[in-house]
DNA sequence: ATGTTCAATGACTACGTAAGCATTGAATCC
DNA sequence: GGATTCAATGCTTACGTAGTCATTGAACAT
């Protein structure tokens, strides 16, 4: 409110207020305005107010760098996410925001190509982060195994190929998939064709696996397609190749629900309808997958309690044996849209 | 690929090897490994291939936090951002994309209600960041005069009401509104509804102004209406409203894409037809808007050049005077979609 | 041969905090 | 009243690095 706030006590202008400093205005030593900050309970009524009126005065701002450097704990989380999609965006901003609540921060390393992985966790090493977060499905075997060599806390979110190597935490891909097959079925669909994203993603694969087994079971065709990315866009242009094939499926299962939008837009513009030419289903339950444009049958995954439970395993007091990491699936809730909606032959 | 490469030279298991651990069995000093990962032409060729040797036998990583400490510099850029919102989610994408070519990492606040934003403040001056993104049309005035004393490089993304306190970014709200609104007079509407998201929001009040000061001079009516939420909820809900009232518009200008796809479902379910009922557009550019269901006229925001701009205010060496911060204005392209199609009267 | 220059390297210290240990003094006990 | 206890506080050090300054010695000029 007044000019400039400066010129306190020293000549130090705003830079650097240090504990040292709110020590020499409070009349105490350095230990004590440390212990006011970190454990009051510590310190008496009186001093800690001496202590705190000194701070605010001089604008103290303790440095959590030098913190985490004598403690050996930086209290921030770090995530590897591929930079591109619906599904991790949304994944990201629910650790953010459940990691907000435990006051506790993200570190975002995003990468645009899966060789570029190895450079971000090189350069997640240097951090010494409280955990780590992967989240992608195309992380290599050799990368993770890396990964378990770390001595924090790390997690693999959603990528089945990680199970048993590191702690994970997933969706029930593989069953979550073959419910959605089961639900075709029973909708009457007898020709399947299944597009998947890309099929080196270990999630693809095991989403397909359901599909497949299931579909098998019941004596129905599956015939996998590659969209080639995980983009609206490769879904709709893949829409192109499956309305020229010679045999017009029943029902297109789609791996995941951002290609899935792709592959229901590109449809439409080829004229062919769904549900009534062809049956649709996505995977993931992204919110627009509920918008009215799509309605699209797919599996929601719960993501609020998939990071809640890599939240737990990041932050357990614990370290379970590295070598039995847990393994968590969590299942997910069909969502029954129009898109699956009971045709009247 | 042996059995646990621990065990090297002395008890230490894995964790902390340090510059000095190096520096022994290197057989050079402390500074000299420093220097070979700092600044590696000070240092003789063959002294370097010495201790990168020995560092890489040790698994020596550098430690950023004291690297920090030291140097007073983080490498790390945070952003406070709105926990909801896919415009948000897009904008954060590209920053820690274009960061991360720069070497930096993206720390991330974020926050689900405006009024956490105190706090969220408060923890970010504990970590001494190399800059902060102020991403959010909805931080307070005293809150930005609160940052402009901090001695960290800071801009505001996307928030007029910023111009003038801190540095700032945005894309040309009132004049992208504005085009919008002279496209639809083009296009025959004389009747013409807006829909805002939160009026609170600095964006939404310029948006507002850019679309009404527009039609006012060519004498087009124009009412406003908010939504309560930049959200699709918000939009398909406030969709009703305008079926119901009196007079039903020519178009609807809507302040965000995202609120403007909730207003072309909701439309569409209660039996309006858009463009031929009802011309609609959006505001931002969203990937979404491009996708055939909606094929939505809106104006795009160059993301990537946003973003580049904000990146380079807070990277740049020479720190502008406080008393005149930076001002970056970005226009936006306009993107004809489907939804303002002219009308066959 | 001696002085000059400069690249290469080492010794030392500061960055801001937290934790262990030492010290103080008042309250309590017998 | 003297010993005991314990809360409150101070003193000191370590966390791992980078920058400053000092030192060394080889190459070069005169």
């Amino acid at each position: 409110m007044s000019s400039k706030s400066g010129a306190d006590s020293s000549r130090r202008t705003r830079r650097g207020v240090t504990s040292v400093d709110v020590a020499a205005v409070a009349g105490v030593s350095q230990a004590t305005v440390g212990r006011v900050f970190s454990s009051p309970e510590k310190v008496s009524p009186a001093t800690r107010d001496k202590v705190q009126d000194a701070a605010a005065r001089l604008g103290y701002v303790p440095n959590v760098i030098a913190r985490s450097l004598k403690s050996q704990r930086t209290n921030i989380i770090g995530a590897v996410v591929p930079a591109f999609g619906e599904y991790w965006q949304s994944v990201l901003t629910e650790f953010s925001r459940q990691l907000a609540t435990k006051d506790r921060q993200l570190l975002l390393f995003s990468f645009a190509e899966p060789g570029d992985v190895d450079g971000v966790l090189a350069s997640v090493a240097q951090y010494r982060l409280d955990g780590l977060v992967l989240a992608s499905a195309t992380i290599g075997q050799d990368q993770l195994i890396q990964m378990r060599e770390s001595d924090r806390p790390v997690v693999a979110f959603n990528h089945p190929a990680a199970t048993g190597i590191v702690p994970s935490v997933s969706v029930d891909n593989e069953a979550g998939m073959a419910r959605l097959a089961m639900h075709l079925i029973d909708t009457g669909a007898r020709e399947i064709l299944y597009v998947g994203g890309v099929s080196s993603a270990s999630t693809d694969q095991t989403r397909y696996r359901g599909a497949s087994r299931t579909l098998g079971e019941h004596g129905v065709a599956c015939t996998y397609l590659e969209a080639g990315a995980f983009t609206y866009e490769a879904g709709y242009k893949v829409a192109q190749h499956i309305v020229e094939r010679q045999s017009v499926p029943d029902a297109v299962m789609v791996s995941s629900d951002e290609v899935a939008f792709g592959v229901h837009d590109g449809l439409r513009a080829a004229g062919v309808q769904v549900p009534a030419d062809l049956l649709l289903t996505g995977f993931d339950g992204l919110s627009q997958s509920a918008w009215a444009g799509f309605d699209l049958t797919t599996l929601v995954q719960a993501t609020d309690v998939l990071v809640a439970r890599a939240i737990e395993i990041l932050l357990a007091d614990d370290r379970p044996p590295e070598s039995d990491p847990v393994s968590v699936v969590v299942s997910g809730t069909i969502r029954y849209g129009k898109t699956t909606a009971k045709r009247h032959d």
